[in-house]
DNA sequence: ACTAAAAATGTAATCCATTACATTTCAGAA
DNA sequence: TTCTGAAATGTAATGGATTACATTTTTAGT
């Protein structure tokens, strides 16, 4: 493998030159500069990467902790990420942590590292100190999760008006006994939701009776949404809809709802969140909110660069829009 | 941040010595090792990767080339390289094509620019001559997909035996009308799916009336399958039995069968393959073949670790077992 | 106590691109 | 023609870890 230095000798030009084309960095006069082109050409020379890297202390990565990429929702993030990374010139680096708070730990380590030179977190499981101490030194941006506390830059949705759009839809469509599946994880997004859920419930003068809130498993299993889906349609007072956090926890409700001899949407309302899992699979499709996940990720990582670039870290907060899809499994209230 | 020769200062040894601790060879002795790890200790002393790596002529990084995160069966597979990766010492770097030869061209152009020690081709569009442009210089497994002529070492699984295994369970159910819904795309195991179902019908004395061989998408979409499915139901000899070769192909069949007022399994079987989308969501369970998914990966990311260490290609073929799932969606045939 | 061999440690070169600083070349003005 | 400043190019240092080779220290055998 050709060296720069083999082709300053055949172009008969100093190394410094060759770096100047290569970089096209100050002045190179225009006949200089192709008798270096020419011999990159015929030496068939790429700059090792290795060395120029090592030499600007940077590694032109950028690290992408997610806890899961199997889930489709984090995917499309992921894929949102990896395709403006690309065009930044910058490759991405996905380290799977599957909801451990030690391998999380692990992976920011890589910044430390200078595996990296800068981070996005999906759905963090680390709090606000612990994280600090990695940010002091390094640009780190959080994508659709985050935790508010810790002053970093971050993408996201506005949950809470998200949530409120949906559950005044149901009230306007004439619910009065509108029930939750949340769940037990510590998203700001759940949290967001269940309180832009109990808020709106209040402002309409609607009471949430003890046992209408319900979860589902911290990764918003299909099978726990119909467990939970099963307890909320058990219930004395019985909900005419039911707003779930998720898709596939909608997709468990319905299904419970479906062995139940439940008709969805005649019977039950059910809303889903999203809208990534296999919403138009099956009938009834289901009503939910549409996230811009590939967006997501593009702003994520722009923001990301620019603060690797600026080398300052600087307190954004983008906030994108969603979309609320009203498709087959919400009905009025039609008693 | 402190260098070698901060720690070696520190602990009065030479760097050498400090290097050769750092990588436990040769000889240091017991009460030397213990003051250079006390330096650092004291100096919070991190090896540069960048300088080590450029030293070693080496990235710790691999390359995976997948034309899709999102889809679930990528997504597996890449979580069993990725943690293999991690175990070995290695960083996954994921370079999503969405398809595009070009794209992975570009792709594998990041091995030679030294970005990547190997790499692991997740149905790879790359054909024998293109590739082994590559192969000639770098490690390189396919994984899944694979091109035969190419002599590359790759993990799939028998892709021919268990469609074989498929179509006898159907014709072994008394099903003799049995159709499949194949796909547009090249890959090996749609060519072996395909050629073990003519075969194996063929083998018992049943006829492929024409018609019978159906396509979906090149990405097996839920809407082709049940576009194909479509035309099989309205063929005048109505197949009693649809061999499908993904799962999302299958539940788009069943979608069909179910619009048009077909029962499955009481008025048509219906089978997938893969086992990863939704096959237990939504009754029928599919009957469809499970693939080692992990372990794919897991596998293909040893292989290329071996010959990232041996620094010579081997010709290794590696074929894991799959699983025949019998679910709801299949039942013997019942005039 | 002395020596040879083995073990431990040290010195300095090396990997390759970038860049501060030095030198040469050139164009235009006097 | 000579001079000056700008443009072009060159020289050599630099980054931090690894390692070939050199040197010193230790161990063991006599």
């Amino acid at each position: 493998m050709a060296t720069i230095s083999d082709v300053a000798k055949e172009a008969r030009v100093s190394v410094a030159t060759v770096s100047r084309v290569l970089n096209n960095k100050e002045s190179v006069r225009k006949e200089t500069q192709q008798r270096v082109y020419d011999a990159i050409e015929k030496l068939n020379f790429q700059p090792n990467l290795l060395a120029r890297n090592f030499r600007r202390s940077e590694s032109r990565v950028i690290l992408i902790i997610t806890p899961n990429i199997t889930n489709p929702y984090y995917a499309h993030i992921l894929t949102g990420i990896g395709e403006t990374a690309g065009s930044l010139g910058y490759s991405a680096l996905i380290f799977n942590t599957g909801g451990s708070l030690e391998k999380e730990k692990d992976g920011m380590e890589m910044l430390k590292q200078r595996r990296a030179d800068g981070a996005i977190l999906l759905a963090s499981a680390m709090e606000s100190p612990h994280l600090l101490e990695y940010v002091e030194s390094h640009p780190v941006v959080q994508c659709s999760e985050y935790d508010g506390a810790s002053g970093l830059p971050r993408v996201s949705i506005d949950n809470h008006l998200a949530a409120k759009e949906v559950v005044e839809y149901l009230i306007d469509s004439g619910h009065e006994r509108i029930a939750t599946i949340s769940s037990k994880n510590t998203y700001i997004s759940t949290k967001e939701r269940l309180d832009a859920y109990r808020e709106t419930m209040k402002a309409h003068g609607l009471k949430v009776p003890r046992g209408y809130i319900a979860h589902g498993d911290p990764d918003y299993s299909f099978k726990s949404g119909k467990k939970a889906a099963t307890k909320l349609l058990s219930l004395k007072e019985r909900p005419t809809a039911i707003f779930c956090i998720s898709d596939t926890l909608a997709l468990g409700a319905i299904s419970a709802a479906m062995e139940l001899g439940i008709k969805v949407p005649e019977e039950l309302t059910v809303t889903g969140f999203d809208d990534v899992d296999d919403t138009t699979m099956f009938h009834p499709y289901i009503t939910t909110v549409k996230q811009p996940c590939y967006d997501l990720g593009m702003r994520a990582m722009k923001l990301l660069f620019d603060q690797m670039m600026k080398k300052e870290i600087s307190e954004s907060k983008v906030i994108l829009s969603h979309q609320f899809v009203v498709r087959e499994s919400s009905a009025p209230y039609n008693p």
